[in-house]
DNA sequence: TCACCTCCATACGGTTACGTATGGTGCGTA
DNA sequence: TACGCACCATACGTAACCGTATGGAGGTGA
């Protein structure tokens, strides 16, 4: 009797979450887990609480991945694929000029507050961990060379071109970290400011 | 048999640890605990770990604190009545110039990474916690101000001060969740060319 | 149709930690 | 010296979660 109630709650459940079968694929717990991730943060990454959410046991976890850790590595990989290359793409076909690019870059990053919340998390997440400390300096490096080269294309040359893209990106990172509530004036001259700052010639 | 074992431990433990009394204070346990935020992030704040590394039980916790969360709120207001006034205090008392003092507090915050591994785990722990987050807001706010009042009085006016001062404070943030290893080359670059940026009046 | 393969449910043992209840120890004080 | 208080040890019940073992449902190809 108690066993038929607990069924019917789990079929349905996955009726609403899964749309078309109700089998959950390895990707679906990747995706699954990166919003956990950026919600609450690694810690709450957990198999048992996440398999209720998404409607199953954890039988179906652990047909899809050895263990917890390799979900980890699972995440890790998916968000090293498309941290850089997704915010690169979106810049590169909405702007034409380096200096738009620039502001298309700051904008993109500080309006849409769900990367930002998963590089945060992210983040947090490496303090911990030397494999993501890892991965996340490889995709700092991409993205400050990448601001590094907008640098250059307006004419700074490459040795400061470098060091403001630090200033640039650090800022930006720093700003997940702190400015996170209803400050909308202060941010607009801030990044006007560093804009400025960086493009011109001393 | 078993019992007198785990006294004998105890003891033992108990006299390397605390060097007077083996009696452990409030104080002891906040200082503890923000050792462990500091080295490994707010989750492994547990009473039980903590009282075996104290070398007493979870006894002596909880007559000290109600529960965890009194650890954490104390934990949280020692945090924030020494994270701004100590930093600004050495910077005072070993810097005469505004100019100085910028410098000063720059390498002040960037050499000694025992504070600095303390600020990011609370900003980690503030993405979970709003009390901790309007802590961060608030020290945050300090800090800048701080910031801000060396510009002016280097001669920037004040709006540009204030932004300018965001600046500054945000990469220097950005910096401990970014460049945490072994890169000292860049880093003096970096916070040279952000002084000589900042300090200039277009 | 039947055997098979994929994917998941269920049940189980083990670990870790929380918070409480209660008794014990040593020190100051009358 | 005896009492009381501050501080701690021990034991207990509960909860959450990990990983494993095993069986079952549903689709697929021979």
């Amino acid at each position: 009797m108690v066993l038929f109630m607990k069924r019917d709650k789990a079929q349905k459940q996955r009726r609403v979450d899964a749309t078309k079968s109700s089998r959950i694929s390895r990707a679906d717990w990747i995706a699954a887990a990166l919003k956990v991730l950026a919600a609450e943060g690694i810690e709450c990454v957990r198999v048992e609480p996440m398999a209720k959410r998404l409607g199953v046991t954890k039988g179906s976890f652990y047909w899809h991945f050895a263990d917890r850790a390799a979900l980890h590595d699972a995440m890790l990989d998916k968000w090293r694929e498309t941290a850089t290359r997704a915010i690169i793409a979106r810049v590169e076909e909405t702007a034409a000029t380096p200096r738009e690019k620039l502001r298309q870059l700051i904008k993109l990053t500080t309006t849409s507050s769900k990367g930002a919340r998963l590089d945060v998390a992210v983040r947090s997440w490496a303090n911990h961990d030397n494999r993501v400390a890892n991965a996340v300096a490889k995709v700092d490096r991409e993205r400050m060379g990448y601001v590094a080269d907008l640098l250059e294309s307006v004419g700074i040359k490459q040795a400061t071109a470098k060091v403001r893209a630090q200033i640039i990106y650090l800022t930006l990172i720093g700003s997940f970290f702190s400015l996170r509530r209803g400050q909308k004036l202060p941010k607009k001259q801030l990044w006007d400011e560093l804009e400025r700052l960086s493009v011109q010639r001393i």
